[in-house]
DNA sequence: TAATACTGGATTAAAATAGTCCTGAATTGG
DNA sequence: CCAATTCAGGACTATTTTAATCCAGTATTA
């Protein structure tokens, strides 16, 4: 099972991408290019991370996409949210379609305490500090 | 994103009945019916806890399943892996084809830490727990 | 020996995920 | 002001995963 999609992976790496460009706007087609990243696909997570403000896009030539915030201001947990929506354990959490054994469900708890473990780790992480790391690294 | 996919609810489910059933073995009908889980998606998952050891099959009249371990034994981790692999945060993690990127990736190091936490929240929660917590509320 | 209940393979259905394509609109350098 | 560039967004297709079903077979026991 895997908790990170490829989309909110994609929407990572571009953010981290953006994040270490000294240029700071950067075309989808370079990111693409830069990253390994399907064109299409991406150009279609830049939107998305447009419209949830975390980048701003600029068009015509030598438009692109520069980050909406400084990378210290991002947190893992708002572009995870963004690309897959909120992490939730189990349907018992999921708003509209939640599990109609709801209000009988002893695990809730349980559930709950997970779910706010998982989150605090993904708030906790910043573009800021990934960046970082990739430029302390070797690739 | 939903970390606990339906048939691993249906196991946790499906166990803890065991766990709060005093006969001690019980059939996948039985089971099916008081947990409101289609029967021949349960038998399945019953085929799968029972091949990963985590219950004992009975045959014929008056069959059906029961623990292997008792309920204090048996933890959510172990239940998540059997049915669902064991909980990853991206592909970078997964065995085979993991991801290409791998050697470079200094993403890596944050996702081990979250996996981790991951692992040793559910390793923390056995069906002895869980069915305390059901006895101990109203359904 | 007949009813009960698990085994396991095959198959189907539905949903989620990933990826593609195409038309249009904004921007800008020449 | 025109042509190249680049984003916007809707529609569509493909692939994979998840969920569910069906059926023929085997073991058990009352």
């Amino acid at each position: 099972m895997e908790l990170i999609r490829r989309n909110t992976e994609y929407a990572i790496r571009a953010l981290v991408h953006l994040a270490t460009s000294p240029e700071g706007v950067v075309s989808a087609g370079e990111i693409a290019r830069a990253q390994d990243i399907p064109i299409d696909f991406l150009q279609k997570v830049m939107q998305k991370l447009t419209r949830a403000g975390l980048v701003v896009s600029h068009r015509g030539v030598q438009g692109g996409f520069s980050l909406a915030r400084a990378p210290q201001e991002v947190n893992l947990l708002e572009v995870v949210t963004v690309m897959q929506g909120k992490p939730a354990v189990n349907r018992c959490f999921l708003g509209k379609d939640s599990c109609p054994r709801a209000p009988a469900c002893r695990l809730k708890n349980n559930w709950l305490a997970l779910e706010q473990k998982l989150a605090a780790f993904l708030a906790g992480v910043t573009l800021k500090e990934l960046a970082n790391q990739l430029k302390a690294g070797a690739s």
